[in-house]
DNA sequence: GTTACTTTGGAAAGCGCTTTCAAAAGTAGC
DNA sequence: GCTACTTTTGAAAGCGCTTTCCAAAGTAAC
């Protein structure tokens, strides 16, 4: 059924990639200078003469020399690499978050070193320990999952960026885009279609951002005088099974409510499923927001009313930010705010 | 709304790591030995006097010594890196495989630089250049956009291990899983329950793996002497909008059909959304079937019938892959087959 | 106690760059 | 043409390991 064709033979791997036989040496000898010349000229560290320039560059590209990154990093003291901690890459919101942080740091001539931490704060401190094993010279954690004594000391060894965390250090920068403003902005958009009896699916309890999306969800029903009432909230894991679960809770606690706020889509995916296996219409019987704005959340069926907020542009700032710290300078802050994506799962009931 | 908190002002990053400041000749003094023997030491090397290597081990244990991955990387020739192009990182797809060669990388010891070469040849081009300028042992591609012979040409450089492609050369593997099989399998489930007219919604054309789910439908059709209809296929592109580009167009041509097979999950899911769009549902009124069986598509309404294949599976096949050709091994290969996840897209519309 | 080996372990030479240091070459000014 | 600088360039010393080569120790056999 399934085939792997292979062919091999050669007998070990080549100590040297064939493309990296050419070494600095070589293009010296060639352009007729020192070492150190092609060095300079390389870097730009010194003024050379310019009949001197261009017998480098002939060399250089007669003989397609590139620079060997190790020996320069050995050189210089610097890998120019950064690493990257996020806690599971399968999934479309973390895929696209570490996508963008590859970009901007590629661009920057950095290459980045990628682990999961599978949200266990041991495996997060193996990837740690890995990382400034490779000697990285930053680390990026996305939703850090250590405590913030362990962030703060890291902070010692290397500059480090934190998304979904906040942590008050040297060299350090912290993208806590507080999803407090989003959950309330979702939950008010239910009461402003007349809902009064609003569930609400909680993350995984221990997760700063979770809780943020909780306290929004409290916050826009005391501004508009709602009492708050405990049953209708339940523990999630922002999983669909997680969603699944949930709702199927609520219905069996015979809750009652017109809408639900789900901590983020996949539980909304999850929730919507259940629901539909009680015989529960979305939006007809019960209306319902998510966070996060998944790309599929505008394919299901029925489209998925979200908080959207440009996880790409976090990947980006990120990068950025990371970058700035590396070369001594302090980042600057740009978030976009978060908006709701307004799709097909809610509805008005308003008379 | 989002908040960006800030704090740093050392002045530059420190060029050493300072995990990093203790090397390996401070061990040997430490110990009381040269450092050629604490090196033999940490790498096995040659048999030394029980003794020494007690005195080294504390030293290393008291002074906290990492070997220096860059210079060791130098002396050895060897950078202990490998590289991953994958087309486009956020989807559940590629990231799941990702995850999957992270892992199996990592144990034996290496580290990957991943990029994406999002579908375009030139992008994907860039992106070895790249990775082999950082000079990495070997390249694993996921489905590549590059011409064979521009693959074979590389394999004289790295070794390579390539997934749903296939080619001739040595220090190369192909995981070409061959989809057809699978996408016979689908349609043929389809079939047996009773249906005659089954549209297909095709993948990117120009792409192989996207042609074999092609050839899998026609060859069921086929064993089942029912004709071929060009006009029950149109092509799709991979995602949820082509998807249900493609089902749009399927009904504007008032194509008769009472199943569909689409070339992977997320054109099912934009297909479904036409369908709920224009009326028509699934599986009373058309039976649905995708390919690639996404995590989310057993939580979708109704959860997807598809064709699944761990893609799990593939990706630690391929990282072993990787390490057998390292090693100058031939990998073996062991691929799964591909299964059907029978679930609630579809029905028998046998009488 | 010698001779003849077999282990162990140290000195030193790289790996391919960067960077300091000082000499060589230019430039001015007289 | 000579002195006093300023600019350009090469020699050489690392960066932190690995590894070859050879001497020192240890072991056996006589």
């Amino acid at each position: 059924m399934a085939t792997g064709r292979k062919s091999t033979g050669s007998k070990a791997a080549a100590p040297v990639a064939p493309v990296g036989v050419v070494t600095l040496e070589m293009v010296a000898e060639e352009a007729g200078v020192s070492p150190s010349t092609v060095s300079r000229i390389l870097n730009g560290t010194a003024k050379v003469r310019e009949s001197k320039v261009r017998a480098v560059r002939a060399a250089i590209s007669k003989l397609q020399f590139q620079p060997n990154p190790v020996a320069r990093s050995l050189a210089r003291g610097r890998s120019m690499s950064v690493g990257v901690i996020i806690q599971t890459i399968d999934s479309p919101f973390y895929g696209e978050a570490l996508a963008a942080i590859e970009k901007g740091l590629f661009r920057a001539g950095y290459s980045v070193l990628f682990l999961s931490g599978h949200w266990r704060e041991d495996d997060e401190r193996r990837c740690v320990e890995h990382l400034l094993a490779r000697r990285v010279e930053g680390i990026i954690l996305v939703t850090s999952c250590l405590p913030d004594a362990e962030l703060v000391r890291l902070t010692r060894t290397v500059p480090i960026v934190l998304t979904g965390r906040s942590i008050e250090a040297e060299r350090s920068y912290s993208m806590d885009a507080d999803s407090t403003p989003g959950a309330r902005l979702a939950t008010e958009y239910l009461i402003g279609q007349g809902h009064r009896k609003i569930a609400f699916i909680a993350g995984p309890a221990n997760h700063p951002d979770s809780q943020q999306r909780f306290n929004g969800y409290k916050a826009a029903l005391a501004n508009a005088k709602i009492p708050f009432a405990a049953k209708l909230v339940v523990p999630g894991d922002y999983s669909d099974a997680g969603g699944h679960l949930a709702m199927n809770r609520l219905l069996d606690a015979k809750a009652e409510f017109t809408a639900v706020f789900a901590a983020n889509d996949q539980t909304a995916y999850g929730a919507m499923l259940a629901l539909h296996r009680r015989g529960l219409r979305v939006p007809q019987d019960v209306s319902i927001v998510g966070f996060d704005d998944l790309p599929t959340s505008s394919y299901i069926i029925p489209p998925l009313t979200t908080v959207h907020r440009s996880i790409h542009e976090v990947g980006e700032a990120a990068a950025e930010a990371m970058i700035d710290l590396l070369d001594g300078r302090v980042p600057v802050s740009k978030l976009s705010t978060a908006t709701l994506a307004i799709r097909e799962s809610t509805r008005s009931v308003r008379h």
